[in-house]
DNA sequence: GTTAATATTGAACAATGTTCACATGAGTAG
DNA sequence: CTACTCATGTGAACATTGTTCAATATTAAC
């Protein structure tokens, strides 16, 4: 079995064709929102049939679970970029990126938390552990912080901290309630950081002796 | 003008009908999902055409709204219920209350947060500055707790904090997730609690002096 | 160039929201 | 009680949108 070859016209059509497709449906879910999304939008625009559509993604909802996984892995990778140097900036700085990122893709991070599949079947699992994976990235810096804990008891901390950011940044961006300002959102979160690591026993960064 | 005239018979039908069609979705939405809400299923389920649906509620999006408006209204009727003697205690019972609404009835809130209207119709003002309101029950405890601090600021600070328990909760019991079991996450919810309050200077229920 | 394998097409189908001309039945006047 | 009026209910027809699949076109293999 070589699979070295090089890649076949069709694969490259194929390829081409697939992520015109994402990059349609995600531009509709971006500007217009997911309940705009329709296939034939999608495939007139990508210049195909709808056919094609389905012989790609299966169903429709591949194309939208497609287009969430990529915006996980987006968001996974924009949180990766976050300087590791101090552990309480680092806090600081995951929840501010993942408030950049919100406010500038809302929809698409709506798609990834609110989209829910027909029936019963279940979501997928990759996306579900790449999500878990984005919020366990406080882990790290909390374990530096609180080099005594139980690392059972980190890792669910991680994940409730960043469930709480999670919540303050998306009802605060949720332009259907009033909406809260940007400006004013970014200072809420660092407040809000703030006190809980008070309440953990931690000093604010300005406070810590430097290493 | 005389309105105080007796209920007619036609309005009485007609009330009825519109609480079996709203008893109906609920049901279905609480047990099988929003996306699994059918206008035939309901006409059917009720004994009526489709059309008188549509009499009643204008559009199927109607029913989901009066649905989604009863369900923020029971949920605030609940909240009002916790108790407000001690402010420390109250701002754990309305995070706790709010678990159990939403452990509850998981289905129906996420319906109420996740519904989106078609096109770029605006969500009805009346049920958002509902769910705003139940956000804003911790205030009164917080003014007690920092009454030094700006009315606005406490403001801010109440939907901030109940923002986070809502992210919390709706994150740990989102069953597609590795779901947090039930009884660890209303720990995880009091521990949070406990931090957050202890960083805002607020001694825990138990170290504080009884009056 | 011929053939086999594969991908593409788009018309037809299925599911579901929406409308509307007509039928029904409750109210009302005589 | 009957006849008339009009709000209300009806459901077939329509509109929109997801899905399928037999026919067609394209690519690969020899």
């Amino acid at each position: 079995m070589n699979n070295v070859q090089e890649e076949s016209l069709r694969d490259r059509k194929k390829n081409r064709r697939r992520l015109q497709i994402l990059e349609i449906a995600r531009g509709i879910i971006a500007t217009k929102g997911l309940r705009s999304l329709k296939v034939r939008d999608v495939s007139e625009a990508a210049g195909c049939s709808v056919g094609s559509v389905y012989n790609e993604f299966g169903d429709f909802d591949g194309v939208i679970l497609t287009v969430n996984r990529e915006t996980v892995q987006a968001l996974t990778a924009r949180l990766r970029g976050v300087p590791a140097d101090d552990p309480v900036r680092q806090l600081y700085g995951l929840a501010a990126t993942y408030l950049d990122f919100f406010a500038e893709h809302a929809n698409l991070l709506r798609s990834l938390f609110e989209h829910r599949m027909e029936d019963d079947r279940p979501y997928p699992d990759d996306i579900l552990q790449m999500v878990m994976d984005a919020f366990a990235l406080m882990h790290a810096p909390l374990v530096r912080l609180l080099p005594d804990a139980d690392d059972v008891k980190i890792a669910l901390l991680s994940r409730t901290l960043f469930s709480a950011v999670h919540g303050i940044i998306s009802l605060g961006l949720e332009e259907r309630m009033v909406a809260v300002p940007p400006q004013m959102l970014r200072q809420q979160v660092e407040q809000f950081i703030d006190a809980h690591l008070a309440g953990l026993g931690i000093l604010p960064v300005g406070a810590r002796p430097s290493r």
